[in-house]
DNA sequence: AATGAATGAGGGTTCATTCAT
DNA sequence: AATGAATGAACCCTCATTCAT
């Protein structure tokens, strides 16, 4: 008796559900972010609660927590999709460049469409403070990589990224921004380049570029 | 009945007890705000609740109430009290200067001296974030008549407001804004003046004034 | 000017309210404790909750936290609360018996009483498992006076409070406690001191003091 | 509906599948239930939660709800489970014994030893308030047997029950506990036969049989 | 049977604000 | 004016339980 009920010990082998529940919660989970980036846009400097979350996605607040502990982890789960929705738009724009001037530039103009063109974007960036590390890793290697070149007059990396961050952060808070399309843009970058001390038939060059087709503004995404 | 009452004091006679009382008021006033300062730089991204103010101002919470109906009032207070002590460093040390992007320089660098060498205005700015307000109205006008006077590569008001406030906000939050003293300061000065537009020759003129005496950093006050 | 304000400071004395909070303060934290104390009595193995007792003392939840951050703080205030009236009617009771184990065995006799004939104290002691501290301090102190005198079988202090603290609570928990009065406190302080191995004329002696006169029981309490 | 289900199992036939899922449910069960011993023993007072044991037993929610609709079936499982190892352990010991004081005696030994030596049981114990009842239906009958057969000086077996128990759990809630080894379990029994009031010469008989050989504790099972 | 994602009621805690003194 | 106890709405978080697969 003793050895059938050892024999008849449980299978523990991987259920049919296990396998299910892997999409499931890759789908949960891409639900609550998706649904939590209009609230983190919507709300000013205020933070939004919980509550706001759950009731945006249209889950209870326990699934709520089974996703994200906090609601920091939300918000960077967000801005990291988001950062990824960036890159994807630029790292094509770009790749064939080997001008790293013309890299960030160009990296810098669609930056600024994007964040001007895509209301739920730019609302995001907006209300939500330290926005800094959206795509901002990329940038970095590319001013670094320009410094090493020679092609700056600034000399230090923490100020050249002061220079490109700064300018843009504040030119995007700019009410001028809701209207000046891709040609303000272009002077937003080109008052960046000039910050960072690149010379003045450099800056033209690497402003030369075409930006691929515009998409047209999804309006109704906010 | 409101107009009765507005009415009813048209003689304007101050009373003794109540010239004893603005004082008082205007004193517990400042007291608390003067007490609020460290618990605004000393808090991080999360707000300090009333108790913080409080405790540190050493007054019951109905007094507190009495002064600041919402916290938000104290914050602007505060904020209003810093500004005018940073005015009141900048405007003798510019009020001789004609040329105007010489004054925009040096109040850009004696303001950038006092962030990074007061350790409680310096808190006090990173915590509180949106600060940029601190000594902005003045700047603008010296921005504006420089544009006027056609100094500026930058023909936008807001975007040179951007050049401005973003550098120099950003350059404070980096790490090197704890080592680079005064000279650090010209360098993000001199990236300013360049992202404006401003011509080299203007530059090195507008950055040659010398600055006051630095007072000597009061490392205990935070 | 200057000197006005520095002499309109604010006084800061000891407001008349101060004086008035403290008294406020004791009544309002006696009034939660007693009110808790039903609370935990008439709660089985459950515990209960903030809820409860904030309901019980009518108070606001606000005011509860005020006073006891955890419900554990407020079981040891209330703990602490009822040992104290239990004390109260003990010392004077033995107060002159210069007899250790007449000590012992009156005070454990007037402790069994309490716990019968009192409904709250009893419901009390059954609910809060983990009693022991409640009147336990006293005792131990007398248990070691007997064990010194050698007036005990028992050599191991230890071993000595568990017979004391086990057999009381055991007894107190069976269904005859409810009925048997003090002649079955004598049973359960006679076998205390059987359990101790005290000489059996001694056990007599020591069971011979007469209980002070008994307060009627007050059934309305629970 | 319900009524057909139930009548259309009338043949008992056991069905091949029946007979594994029968073993395999028994299997299932006992695993769960041998998982949560550990897990009740490490748990302070805080009571174990349903993610603590689904996890010790690496089961899923559905299942553990499979077989014991609340933890406090679970709980009493466990102490069932443990039960019956501890008389397993004292069952054949007295068998062959005829004096009721001397089964109660050497039963009340092993079982302190088992409590003291096996830190898993001895954890049990103390975490799980109330767990008088874990051998305890065995012990009240040689109780009872011993007062009708007039060897013991407590006439009433709720206070014979209290003493035994009481003092027993006590004794090993104390720090002494874990260091006496079979030793101090004499002294325990032997104040618990005194507290019942057996005779002395008896008391030492009922002592003198000697343990079955002991286990080696097993100190890894914690 | 077994699985585990989803649920939501239950309970905990904070804190801006009021108000009697 | 100043005081500080009291208030309760607003949030936070956990966890027993359900149920589709």
């Amino acid at each position: 008796m003793r050895a059938a009920v050892t024999r008849a010990k449980p299978r523990r082998v991987v259920h049919h559900r296990t396998a299910i529940g892997q999409l499931q919660r890759e789908a949960t989970r891409a639900l609550i972010i998706k649904s939590a980036i209009p609230v983190f846009a919507e709300h000013g400097p205020d933070i939004p609660v919980v509550d706001d979350f759950v009731k945006a996605a249209g889950v209870s607040r326990g699934t709520f927590y089974n996703y994200f502990p906090t609601t920091r982890d939300l918000l960077e789960a967000a801005m990291s999709t988001l950062s990824d929705e960036v890159i994807a738009a630029i790292v094509p724009a770009v790749a064939d460049m080997s001008d790293p001037l013309m890299r960030l530039a160009t990296a810098a103009r669609i930056y600024y469409r994007k964040a001007t063109m895509d209301p739920l974007f730019g609302a995001f960036l907006e209300s939500v403070s330290g926005v800094g590390t959206l795509a901002v890793e990329r940038a970095r290697g590319d001013l670094q990589e320009a410094m090493d070149a020679g092609l700056l007059g600034v000399k230090d990396i923490e100020l050249a990224q002061a220079v490109a961050f700064g300018v843009m952060v504040f030119a995007l808070k700019a009410p001028a921004a809701r209207s000046g399309g891709d040609a303000r843009g272009v002077e937003v970058v080109r008052a960046i380049l000039r910050g960072l001390g690149v010379a003045k038939p450099r800056i033209e060059r690497a402003l030369s570029a075409p930006l691929p087709l515009e998409e047209t503004p999804d309006v109704e995404k906010l």
